[in-house]
DNA sequence: AATGAATGAGACTTCATTCAT
DNA sequence: AATGAATGAAGTCTCATTCAT
């Protein structure tokens, strides 16, 4: 062996990492149901089918386990939403920007409409960041990145021309992102909207309306 | 009341109302910044300047006063909302709608530019109720009013003409109230967005897109 | 009434201050034992006939209370050596330093001799202070007055003619105190020393030895 | 073994003691920092350089560590104090009683003027023999063999005629023992003794004062 | 020989609530 | 009306020890 890899690692690796992933789900369900707060690590080794004691042996402690389970959830809910586009490797630049914008919220609100117990868990989390003091390591980095990325993903629209050019892309990252995550939230407290289906048709149309090229000036002529 | 009147009976009222409002008042400061399972009765009643066994004394139970703080914070901002449009005691029937609409989401993000602890607190106590089996009393249903008169509204607009008539009243509230609450929730966030004043006209631009008639409509005739 | 003095918080303040000493009872009774580290707090409450949750109740955390026991535990000490000499209110100023160090050292190990729980906590306490880190507050501070208490002393002994003059005040306060704390900690430590009653007249005849002006000088003519 | 012969069989013992010193280092290390209670083994593991799991690996407990470790610091300081004397292999049978005395505290005492993290574990282990269910392994007997010694020597020397004949010699080791660990703990505790010289020189006149047969005894026959 | 994953007991502390004052 | 003493449950985290690798 070149290098002093430990040949029997792997099996203790592998334990590891299953005792996490199990950890990981137990927290998410339980903090989906009673939140972030009131998720005691005893219950989460409990859940996870291990002992009392495992969750903070594994992560140190309580944040840094809310904060590997923030940055697991949306990591997972990302991909879920780029997944729509590239089932093979396929990029999804000449997709006008528009287009991704649509499909990207309503696979969100489609993934809401019977939300699992993480994408649940990741509204929680992000309920738990409001209070000034209070911040999930993990949770805050991510939004920015992700509203980042979307005031891009707006700029780039401008210039293939799926939307019009007098809006402001920053301001309209923000207001994407929080009526994502406001309609997300709304719905999942208010389990009696049985008519998810006309809120995404809704919503999609908020979009069209307000970043598309308005259709009279193609049209008029 | 007939027997022996009390001479300084107004003011045993009056200092019970001034302690609740003090509890109200430290309760909010403290659950905007550390969120409602961090805020202690203690805490509580020591930052309103009493003892800590006034809070249980006054509310008899911690539930209760997260209740009476949800109801009033509520109460404020739709009070100040409304005071937009009723100087004196006039009602808004005989304007647009979708005046109201935007009037009312305008105002809302405009007190979320500089929130005073209050807004902050009602945010927080909203983000307490994503947990599936958290609820905080009074909360679910005062939003389940504001969405109910906000569908009523629309609803409205659509009779009144200043909202198209082919959109659902429920859905468009839904996406509304989201978008409402979604935006204010990033901007308590991320304390950097200091384009506020972009934040806010590009929403207002959002509420017309969605909602106005299409110019070509109206004119075609 | 002249002044606001509460006619009913007399009980309540009793009833505080008999908790408060049974705590400290409990806890020197327990230290005594195990040492302050295997000393918990929920031990400490139920010896003291309370629950577990009184001893943060009344001092907030541990190092608080065994900073209040270890200033309580010196006092005591100190009060003990001093009853010797005032019986009424008589002061010591009178009697030859020498001999009040005889006196202090004497008693100091008769109180040993048979050792209440309290003398024995308060040389745990003094033990608990050797780790570098670890600090006992009030611990130290109390134990540099007692050492200045001594510097003083054999300096006044120096003067009226008790104590010969060519010797270091603060050094002889150091092999003074060193011995004193020492030699009682072996007893502690060591059961079996029987012969405490040698023990206590050597230490006596070492201090005369030491600080006594030479007997030639005076006797030998 | 008979296959395959390792080669470097010996470095196995060697490399066994090397671990166990570095591991009897960091829990001196440690211990001296923190006291005993608040070491963990982990924490010895780490700072060795090792493992989490090797120091229970070699000493099976943690008692059986501290033992260890208590052996060999006092294993330690006595060479110390005895390489004074034996600088080859000679022994101190010819040196007068009182003089081996006076130099073992003298360096004793010098050792704690700069202490190196074992002198002051070794104190840290005494204090943590004061209560009265604690004990260390191998500490206590060291201890008593200590004291032991002391008091044979004392008695060597009322036959040398290097100490006097009225003392008792069993009495006088207590005091001359308790001496030396006290000062040595108060030293360490207060680190603002600089004058250790005049101390060191007390302490000498002290001993030197109890024990030296008066010089008129001889002088006047 | 050595590592580190896992356990479970126990420590300190916080806290809602009850109750005497 | 108001205070604050007292309780006991629960939470997070530390740690010695066991065991599989």
């Amino acid at each position: 062996m070149p290098r002093n890899a430990p040949p029997k690692a792997q099996t203790q690796v592998e334990r590891r990492q299953k005792s996490e992933q199990a950890l990981l789900d137990a927290a998410a369900s339980l903090i989906a149901e009673r939140g972030v707060e009131q998720t005691s690590l005893a219950k989460i080794g409990e859940r996870a089918g291990a002992s009392r004691g495992l969750p903070t042996h594994h992560f140190k402690s309580k944040d840094a386990l809310v904060a590997r389970l923030a940055r697991r959830s949306q990591d997972r809910v990302i991909e879920a939403t780029r997944n729509v586009f590239e089932h093979g490797e396929k990029v999804r630049d000449d997709i006008p920007a528009l287009d991704v914008l649509r499909t990207m919220l309503d696979t969100y609100l489609e993934l809401f409409q019977h939300p699992t117990t993480e994408e649940r868990a990741l509204i929680v989390m992000w309920g738990a960041t409001f209070p000034s003091e209070a911040s999930i390591d993990g949770m805050l980095e991510a939004d920015q990145r992700s509203y980042d990325g979307l005031a891009d993903l707006i700029q780039r629209g401008k210039q293939d021309g799926s939307i019009r050019c007098d809006i402001d892309a920053r301001a309209s990252a923000v207001a994407f992102f929080g009526m994502m995550r406001g309609v997300a939230a709304l719905v999942l407290t208010e389990s009696d909207f049985q008519d998810m289906h006309h809120v995404r048709s809704t919503c999609d149309a908020w979009i069209v309306g307000a970043l598309a090229p308005t259709p009279t000036s193609d049209g008029s002529g």
